[in-house]
DNA sequence: AGACGTACCTGACCGC
DNA sequence: TGCGGTCAGGTACGTC
């Protein structure tokens, strides 16, 4: 699933692509995803021209001439693909289209999202970017500062590290896998975590998201995520997904476990010989 | 205010 | 083969 990783990867792929274009047309299918409406959504974006292509966490922007930004989360099935605007795609995707841009290039963004848990808007206020935790790859990311708030949560450290108001772009994937290189069981109430632990577990966080950056994100077996260009990602993941095969630390059969329950119950993946309660 | 529970959605997968 | 049930999970929001 789209996480910090494979969103940089789609803002880095489509910056040169769409900077500097001018949004001819725009349509958006359902308020559902669209915000603010579909009608504010196509008002605010057409015949406006794409100054910027940035990212937070997992939210890509897009900031506008006119002061508003373009906003995309992929969610958990969205991608962004541009395509030559007069070539038909019969892609099976394709019936997932949920929005269109027009460029002044011959090109079209098109958003499309299967499973709908995806966000394109249109907004001027950007406060709550800024309201979301520190930004891992940031020049000013204080790994110190968020040590010393998991040292005081009483929350099990995998739940703590997916709330985007701790530290923004961690997703089911990447935090098994710094609570894997922190040998750390995804379980374990962050309070009851030694601090060296702490600072091993966030100090992995900048360097395990910039080398799945440098192999342009990960594609799990279900083949869900795809850069702009309909690619794979080559980030092969040491725990999240593997089940039932071989630690690359030591060999033991690695676990999957639940947390939580009912229809809030995140899975998660570890190897019950180097990460112990 | 922090911790936890609920809902959204549909392709893929599993068991009978 | 076909069909119905279950799973997956990022995030907003409600509740205690």
């Amino acid at each position: 699933m789209p996480e910090l990783p494979e969103a940089e990867t789609v803002r880095a792929q489509l910056e040169p692509q769409l900077v500097g274009e001018r949004i001819l047309y725009s349509w958006a299918r359902t308020a559902r995803i669209t915000a603010p409406s579909i009608d504010e959504f196509s008002a605010r974006t057409q015949n406006q021209t794409i100054v910027a292509a940035k990212r937070r966490g997992k939210q890509i922007y897009f900031p506008l001439q006119s002061g508003d930004s373009l906003l995309v989360h992929l969610g958990m099935t969205g991608r962004l693909h541009v395509e030559d605007d007069a070539q038909f795609e019969s892609d099976a995707l394709h019936r997932h289209i949920q929005g269109v841009l027009r460029l002044s290039n011959g090109k079209r963004l098109v958003f499309t999202d299967p499973r709908t848990f995806g966000k394109l808007g249109v907004t001027r206020e950007l406060d709550f970017l800024k309201k979301m935790g520190p930004e891992p790859l940031g020049d000013d990311f204080d790994a110190e500062k968020i040590v010393q708030k998991l040292a005081k949560k009483n929350v099990r450290i995998k739940a703590a590290i997916l709330d985007q108001n701790l530290v923004a772009g961690l997703g089911n994937i990447y935090a098994d896998e710094v609570c894997f290189l922190a040998r750390i069981h995804p379980e374990t109430l962050a309070s009851q975590i030694p601090i060296e632990k702490l600072r091993e577990l966030v100090g992995t966080m900048r360097p395990t998201l910039e080398r799945a950056i440098a192999a342009r994100g990960a594609t799990l077996k279900d083949g869900g995520y795809q850069d702009t260009f309909g690619q794979f990602g080559e980030f092969i993941p040491q725990i999240y997904g593997r089940k039932g095969e071989g630690c690359d630390n030591c060999g033991a059969l690695i676990e999957r476990g639940v947390l939580g329950a009912g229809k809030t119950a995140r899975s998660y993946h570890f190897c019950p010989n180097c990460q112990k309660k």
